[in-house]
DNA sequence: TTGAATAGTTCATATTTCGAAGTATATGCG
DNA sequence: CGCATATACTTCGAAATATGAACTATTCAA
């Protein structure tokens, strides 16, 4: 991947082109994320980026396409560093909800521009294109979220 | 990431909002390739896929954002399962290239197509909005090859 | 020809992930 | 109500993965 492959790029399939984009970029941000130097690992990172807001542990689960013992022990981690708390759920006290702390607020945040500052350096597009990129991303992300966790569930 | 965090979204900032796309993405297309049982782990697709001509263990190493040990040992298991040779390279007798076998174009055939295949599903975009998100992709592919490995090389 | 640099390997260790069994709460049914 | 079954999460030991330091073979430069 070190030379002018584009050409290559360019016989595939638009679909497939856009995967290898998408994993371009994926992979520069992860990379990002260990450069950031916030003590936090990947998962870790992930689960402060879904939580957006409140959400129980089985959710988590399902969003981060992992099991439940994976994210208690994130969870464990976050809690542990102050970034977030349990709060029993009132609607079913068998479920934790996992809520971010003011400092696990503030960490979102930084991680969230730092990734949109990532973006910018990465990608090279003006703003226009990246409005436009920004607009079918998050048409394919509401798709995806929509469709749901597909077929194959918990094998 | 299950109901409606759509309005959410559109708050953030494009490049955010892009990132988050990026990552449903990714995500998803992870998921289904476990899915397609194919007897291959995650790192090992990658090296697949990243095979698309004949490359050295370094290069593959620094494409794929790891540490030379680790593409030995990917390595040892695509040729173990017959996907791969490996080839002394002629320019520098101390390198080895990888070079996919017929079986292993097949194989790599299959991933990218499937690939293919899924980003139809999950994006939902129509013929226009995949060809322009695949212009816009391979345009932040190049722009990140270009690049090329960041500041924060091998930590 | 020799010494320093580079490409990849080995192997022991660290990290991450998983899964089966366990605890507590909820739900359904007689 | 009271019991059986299902669900939400936790524990903890095993499995899978990733890493880094020391090693072999080859190259390069003087």
């Amino acid at each position: 991947m070190t030379h002018d492959d584009s050409a290559l790029i360019r016989c595939l399939s638009p679909e497939v082109q856009a995967m290898m984009g998408v994993y371009a970029l994926y992979w520069k941000l992860e990379e990002s994320l260990d450069a950031l130097e916030v003590g936090l690992s990947h998962q870790e990172c992930h689960m402060m980026v879904k939580l957006e807001r409140p959400k129980r542990m089985g959710v988590l689960a399902a969003d981060m396409l992992t099991v439940p013992s994976t994210i208690t022990s994130t969870a464990d981690a976050l809690e542990e560093a102050g970034y977030l708390t349990r709060q029993r759920d009132p609607e079913d006290r068998r479920a934790w909800l996992l809520v971010l702390t003011d400092k696990g607020l503030e960490m979102r945040q930084v991680l969230m521009s730092e990734a949109g500052d990532l973006f910018r350096r990465a990608s090279g597009l003006d703003a226009d294109e990246t409005a436009e990129f920004a607009r079918l991303a998050r048409k394919i992300r509401e798709n995806i979220m929509k469709t749901g966790i597909p077929e194959g569930l918990k094998k």
